[in-house]
DNA sequence: TGAAAGAACTACGAATTCGTATTAAAGGAG
DNA sequence: CTCCTTTAATACGAATTCGTAGTTCTTTCA
C-alpha cells in the first residue's frame, strides 16, 4: 500500500519512463506523437477536435503536436469539404510505418505483462485498473465503458 | 484488454487528469513540486540528488523545481558542512503546511478506491500493479521493493 | 436576411522538463 | 603537494504542453 504511493509520487513526472521498449522510437517521435499515430492507426481518420478528445488533450496542446507531426510527414491535414472549419487528420504512408512499428511495440510491452501474469491475473488486473480508474473520475458521467463482469476468483501466484 | 490499451494511450499526456482533489491544490503547485513536498514530509531532509532519485527524475530538472519551491519559500537549501557540494534541502513552516493539506488529498484519493474497492480488492490490485511495474522495469535491479507474498483467492466484484 | 452566438481551429506566450555543458568541491595516485 | 578523476549541483537552451485570445466558418433566430 505504501508503495502504491511510492508509485504514484514517481509517476507524475516522466510516467512510464520505466519501459526499455519505447525509447528506440521516441528517438523519431514524442510519446504524445505515437499516441497520435496509433489512434490514427486504430480509429481511421479523425477531426483535431475528435483526436484531442481521443488524446485526453486540450485542443491547443493537439494543434501543436499535428504541426510536428505534418512538418515530419507522418500525418496530413485536409480541410474538409461539408463544413470547413474542420480539419481532417490522414495518416501518410510512412506515418502508417510508424504507427505499425508503435504498435508492434505496445504487444511487446502487453507481452511483458502476459509473461509475468497468468491469464486470470491479466483480466484481473486489467479489471481492476478500470474499476479504479472510473472511481477517480470525479463524478461526471464516465467516459469509460462500463464493464459489467460477473463475480470471478482467481489465484494470485507468486 | 482493449480499454486498457486506451487507458495507457490517454495517460502519456496529462496523467491523473482525471482527478479532481489536486486540483485546487494544483493552483499552487505544480504537481511535481508537490511530490517534491510530498518526500520531504515523508522522508525528511534529502540532499538534491536523493530527492532526484525519490522522484525518478534527472537532476538537472530538479534543481528547476528545487528553485521554484525556494522562491515561493516552500523549501530552504543549505550547503552541508561536512561536504559543500551537497546541498540539504528542507520543509519550511509553511512548506510544511503545505505538504500537509497535499497528504489530506492523497488520503482523500485513497478513500475513493476503498469506497469502490473491498480490501481484498485493494490488496490485490496493489500487489498487481507493483508486480506489472516490475515487469516493465527493463531487466535492471528492481528498484521497487519485491513484495513477496502468498496466493491469495479473490472475488472481484460487479 | 443578417446580426449574434457558437464551433473548430490556430497563434502566441508562459511554464515546465531535461540533455548537455559547466562549475566547484572531494578524493585519490604518484 | 599537484594533477586527474569523480561527484554534486547549477546554467542554459531546446522542446513540449497548454491557457487565453484571436480567426474563420456555420448556425440560429428574430
Amino acid at each position: 500500500m505504501q508503495q502504491l504511493y511510492d508509485l504514484f509520487l514517481k509517476t507524475g513526472l516522466r510516467p512510464f519512463a520505466f519501459m526499455t521498449e519505447t525509447q528506440p522510437l521516441e528517438q523519431k517521435v514524442t510519446r504524445s506523437d505515437l499516441s497520435t499515430l496509433l489512434i490514427l492507426l486504430f480509429r481511421g481518420d479523425l477531426t483535431m477536435s475528435e483526436l484531442a478528445a481521443e488524446m485526453g488533450a486540450p485542443l491547443s496542446s493537439m494543434t501543436s503536436i499535428a504541426k510536428r507531426l505534418e512538418r515530419k510527414g507522418f500525418i496530413a491535414r485536409a480541410t474538409s469539404a461539408q463544413d470547413q472549419r474542420v480539419k481532417r487528420v490522414t495518416l501518410t504512408q510512412e506515418g502508417k510505418q510508424i504507427a505499425k512499428e508503435s504498435e508492434q511495440m505496445m504487444l511487446s510491452l502487453l507481452g511483458r505483462l502476459e509473461a509475468v501474469f497468468t491469464p486470470e491475473e491479466l483480466e484481473q488486473f486489467t479489471m481492476l485498473v478500470l474499476k479504479a480508474a472510473r472511481a477517480f473520475q470525479s463524478d461526471g458521467p464516465s467516459k469509460l465503458p462500463e464493464t459489467k463482469k460477473a463475480s470471478v476468483k482467481i489465484t494470485i501466484e507468486e
